[in-house]
DNA sequence: CGGACGCATTCACGTCTGTCAATACGTGTG
DNA sequence: CACACGTATTGACAGACGTGAATGCGTCCG
């Protein structure tokens, strides 16, 4: 992907900008903060976020969350693995499955960063 | 715009689904949610909107914006439309100039929705 | 009233995105 | 080792998106 350096965690972004200098928000913090959003701004991506974060143990594999969303293995996939590159989920293999879940403290992270703007 | 019932503000949408049943985000709510994320997910648009913030007495007219950003009158004018559709920003015309500000409480709920979902 | 100015809308274009079918990859099982 | 199974990747395609040139629409000024 062409966003690579995104991975940088959530975190360090709202490390980085809120006691900026002064208060506009630079082009470079911008796109990168753009880049996590968009990994949320799609309905399905919302829902895998919310099923994972639901699921037991706080966890999930690709298998419990085809059926919920009510879309192809694939596609499943590919959300996921867009969630990942965006620093919100977390990928484990074990055996033949791939485990799922919240990056801890990256949506908190983002809500405080959006909530800082305005008051 | 397709999206047109959407100014329910982001407020109500925070309103209703944390208290929801149970856990998981359902489709009608994701959708509604990713339509307000969309709107911000873009560098441009965040940018936007803190240089509104930012701005004299909390407002900033089109004319303030364009040479910040960059970009043509006509992209920013159609950005903060945007912006606007989605609840964001409140557009106020006085004259011959349109005046921006923030919707009081969106970002605000917006980012402790994000923050609900994670811990 | 006519011209200048600020802003919105329309049109057109290249790029990005969500989706699935087909296929490849890895891991455990018989 | 071959096969089944869960998951990732590739290829292809329709639709959405960001952008600017050209144009339209109100509002103020002379």
């Amino acid at each position: 992907m062409p966003v690579s350096d995104l991975p940088l965690a959530v975190r360090d972004l709202a490390a980085c900008c809120r006691p900026a200098t002064g208060e506009v928000m630079g082009p470079a913090v911008a796109e990168r903060l753009a880049a996590v959003l968009k990994a949320l701004a799609e309905p399905t991506r919302l829902r895998l976020v919310s099923l994972v974060a639901a699921n037991a143990g706080g966890e999930a594999c690709v298998c419990d969350l085809i059926e919920p969303v009510g879309l192809s293995q694939p596609t499943v996939s590919h959300h996921l693995k867009i969630l990942v590159d965006a620093g919100l989920l977390r990928r484990e293999q074990r055996g033949k499955w791939a485990y799922y879940r919240l990056v801890p403290g990256a949506l908190s992270a983002l809500g405080d960063l959006l909530s800082a703007t305005d008051g």
